[in-house]
DNA sequence: TATTGTTATACTCTATAACTATA
DNA sequence: TATAGTTATAGAGTATAACAATA
């Protein structure tokens, strides 16, 4: 067998196992939350809106790292089904607050212990010790390449 | 603080770190190998044909998990710039049978010499003996979960 | 009649840039 | 004139299903 056929029969770094996992996950939680219909996306964003509340839709795109026409749509989406709320500041009348309504908390917790489910149906083949190893050795990467915690990069431009 | 925010300001699980993770590595893989001028799914294709040439599209289809008229496109693609080569099977004139050429061994060479520097940048904050136990504890998670070794699940409805 | 590969069509997602309303 | 948000448009990527060639 040749040299060249060889290298390309090896198994893919760790980069790659990293990527395809991740994909993996990703569409795993994606058919979980279908069922509450919504989208990572949309999730994404009710996360990031309860943890910070009534932010500008500016500085919320400049948090997820989206164009702001983006978050229009998916504001939109969450506003007309009664889950999150404009609130405009009478101060400056050019500024939308971003607000979840009571129901809008309600399915953030919901999906919340979907999001656990999730994860205990991912690492079921680790130990506890493994898992929190794995965690700790994740979230220093994530670190070290420049993640913003708790945001999908995937609002960047893929 | 009401207990709801304080649950969705929680840091979240694994699953969501390795998808976050997992997306970041993708994208910067491609940020790389579009200095080759292929896209991810490209370099997938070349992958899975180095490995195991000759085999049909209806059979590569399968191994990559995604309908057969989607690999028409990719494959034209680099039939185009002559990396790869259909060869009709004189048996059977329906099958198209599928190989490198020189150029696309020589290219799929130079995309496995990118992967190894992107994998050193992806991992770079942790020391050796941290790799070589994430890899392996990312390697049981993939197996568990059913992934084809060498291959993205991307190519299935994303 | 069944199968391989291809093409045609339509749909989803997204970014860019023009536009409006407020300041 | 500058900024927040919105809308319009166009492009990329993909799946579905119809189709042609071959068996």
């Amino acid at each position: 067998m040749p040299a060249s056929a060889r290298r390309l029969d090896d198994p893919p770094g760790s980069a790659f196992l990293l990527a395809a996992l991740g994909a993996h996950a990703a569409a795993r939680f994606a058919e979980r939350i279908a069922a509450l219909d919504v989208t990572p996306a949309q999730t994404g964003l009710l996360r990031a809106i309860a943890a910070t509340p009534g932010q500008s839709q500016q500085a919320m795109a400049q948090l997820l790292g989206t164009p702001p026409s983006r978050l229009v749509g998916l504001v939109d989406s969450l506003a007309d089904r009664g889950l999150v709320e404009r609130r405009r500041n009478p101060t400056d009348r050019r500024l939308h607050a971003l607000h979840l309504t009571a129901e809008g908390a309600a399915l953030a917790e919901r999906i919340e212990s979907v999001g656990r489910e999730h994860d205990d149906a991912i690492l079921r083949s680790l130990e506890h010790s493994e898992r929190s190893r794995l965690r700790s050795l994740l979230a220093r990467i994530a670190e070290d390449q420049g993640l913003t915690p708790g945001v999908h990069p995937g609002y960047r431009r893929m």
